[in-house]
RNA sequence: GUGCCCGUAGCUCAAUGGAUAGAGCAUCAGCCUUCUAAGCUGAGGGUUACAGGUUCGAGUCCUGUCGGGCAUACCA
């Protein structure tokens, strides 16, 4: 809707002989005294221009028409605003195309013929999913979503290594476990993981070879099974709340000669070098972080010849570059905050456009039970499990309240709230107006014989209420509400959307008898009904909440 | 110590640099012989942690202070 403004707005500019590249802003206003939409382009026009602001409005405002029943009345309010106040047919009119898109309704083709790819949740195999991995997991989902519908080819990429010192651990740990199930005395350390999960697998393996692996040092078949039924559980968990990833990129790719004879990680290095940026001392390889300006050098190659986890992390981007992808998502949780501006000033060493990817990190969660917080360490086995949670809220409620805050907060997910079967837990609210709509539609079908699926929103200019006039328009902003979600990778501003959409909508369904309305009004409101679950619907797909059809 | 995030109603949180800072929960007062009351209407509740600055305009941007979280590995 706000586009419609932007000719009508740039035309006047012209006419006025003003030449400017300040993108023209259109909001809509808190109080719809000021209009259904208004700009402040006179503000940002006035100092360069070298006039107030009231009087370059005025002046716009003269040189502006707009089509027959369209926009009824302009205004310059305040110290130079600029009001548009809209003929309410024209708003029902443009609702139609909510009907007529369909569940195509927000898509645009901006991102058309673009590859982009999403990296998120990333956990390496060493155990259960906890909550907290879930938040990112849900949030990666969401953003992937939303591109999909701007017309970008999405890769849903789950980064992970089974190589490193970490699945040495769990493989160490499970051969513990093991022992003590042969019967043999042990003491487990306190380094390794905890977890109860450790002794079923150990449990699987002394089911499966008794206790013959008792005595054999090797530990590879520990770490085989575990990370078998490690990453099998996850993938189950995340499935659960609907996430596939299309793509699971192993690291130890990176250390494998490709057909040039090197390896990934190796040519980093060389290219790094050939820059000048690496530096050999202490039996380690060094990227030469300190001639950016930092304190110290990183390690890339370790003294054990291994490289740290920071070489394959420049190496894994520079294959997303190569791969072709022109937007790079990264979902990262608060604790790696520092891995990633070294990754970037490495890739910008080596010529890639660091201005393609793009990082949502998101902030801790603490789970609350009965007012008590819960803190969470894989290591220690206390963790909160994502796959508990689900047992406890649902999917549903799981991936709505993961979302439902900004990323940027610490996250107080209360587990006894999002628990309650009651009006407290939003996604009721919002599935509620859905179903109740739903519900609507099989009614009117029973008695009146009334198509859904035939609608095409003739009758929606029956339509002269305040509140409808106001749904219908709130409506129409859905596909700027997507572009909100990408601009600041917020999936959250969909949520309040969709709540003000419901909020919306019940108090219409409270003030305007539908079924019980003379035949064109029935129609009409029906007609605005579809509409309403129509952007329900396209907006629970891109959170990945269901739509019940009945509660 | 340094870097990043946060500090907004009693609680959990919103608010592209815009006009009188908004929702939900909780509290209080109303609305079902009527399409789903899992709903709606209304009321109370604020020096946006604090102090400066930038400008037509600051919860938002800049500087500093205080408070909380995370990170500061040859772990990932």
């Amino acid at each position: 809707m706000r586009d419609f403004f932007i000719p009508f707005i740039q035309g006047a500019l012209r006419s006025a002989g003003i030449e400017t590249d300040k993108e023209i802003q259109i909001e809509k206003p808190n109080d719809k005294k000021f209009g259904d939409f208004s700009t402040n382009i006179a503000f940002l026009l006035a100092k360069e221009l070298k006039t107030n602001p009231r009087e370059l409005a005025g002046k716009l405002i003269g040189l502006m028409s707009f089509p027959e029943s369209t926009v009824v009345k302009i205004e310059v309010a305040g110290p130079g605003f600029v009001n548009f106040h809209l003929d309410p047919a024209f708003v029902m009119r443009s609702a139609r195309e909510v009907l007529v898109s369909g569940d195509s309704f927000g898509r645009r083709s901006v991102g058309e013929g673009q590859k982009a790819i999403v990296e998120y949740v990333s956990a390496n195999p060493t155990g259960p999913l906890t909550v907290g991995r879930g938040r990112g997991g849900v949030l990666g989902d969401c953003i992937a979503n939303l591109l999909a519908t701007q017309g970008y080819e999405v890769t849903r990429e789950y980064y992970f290594n089974d190589a490193g010192r970490q699945m040495q651990i769990l493989a160490e740990s499970v051969r513990f476990r093991y022992l003590e199930r042969c019967g043999l005395s042990v003491e487990f350390p306190q380094t390794h993981y905890q977890g109860d999960y450790i002794r079923d697998i150990a449990e699987t393996l002394f089911i499966e070879h008794g206790d013959e692996l008792a005595n054999s040092e090797g530990l590879s078949l520990f770490k085989e099974t575990a990370e078998g039924i490690i990453f099998a559980s996850i993938r189950k968990t995340l499935s659960r709340l609907s996430i596939n990833h299309d793509s699971f990129f192993n690291e130890h790719t990176l250390y494998q000669s490709g057909d040039n004879g090197t390896s990934p990680n190796q040519s980093v290095i060389d290219a790094l070098d050939a820059k000048g940026f690496i530096s050999r001392h202490e039996n380690a390889t060094w990227f030469m972080t300190t001639r950016l300006g930092q304190e110290k050098d990183k390690v890339l190659i370790k003294s054990t010849g291994d490289p740290s986890y920071r070489l394959p992390d420049i190496a894994y981007h520079v294959t997303k570059f190569e791969r072709g992808y022109s937007l790079i998502v990264n979902i990262f949780g608060a604790d790696h905050i520092d891995e990633y501006p070294d990754v970037a000033e490495a890739l910008k060493i080596l010529g890639y456009d660091t201005e393609r990817i793009r990082v949502a990190i998101n902030q801790f969660v603490t789970t609350t039970v009965g007012g008590q917080t819960i803190k969470m360490s894989t290591r220690k086995g206390n963790a909160d499990l994502l796959d508990d949670l689900i047992d406890e809220v649902g999917a549903d409620a799981t991936r709505l309240f993961f979302i439902m805050r900004s990323k940027d907060s610490h996250l107080n997910f209360d587990i006894d709230l999002a628990k309650r079967q009651s009006k407290d837990n939003p996604v009721f609210y919002l599935q509620y107006a859905h179903a109740r709509i739903c519900s609507l539609l099989r009614m009117a079908s029973k008695e009146f014989g009334f198509d859904a699926d035939a609608a095409k929103g003739d009758s929606l200019e029956v339509l002269v209420e305040p509140v409808e006039i106001e749904l219908a328009s709130a409506l129409l902003d859905y596909p700027e509400v997507i572009q909100s979600c990408l601009r600041f990778l917020e999936p959250q501003k969909m949520v309040e959307y969709l709540h003000g959409i419901a909020e919306l909508y019940h108090k219409f369904y409270q003030e305007c008898p539908i079924l019980k309305a003379d035949e064109q009004m029935r129609t009409g409101r029906l007609e605005l009904s579809i509409c309403v679950r129509q952007v329900l619907r396209n907006g629970f797909a891109l959170l990945g909440i269901s739509a019940p059809e009945s509660m």
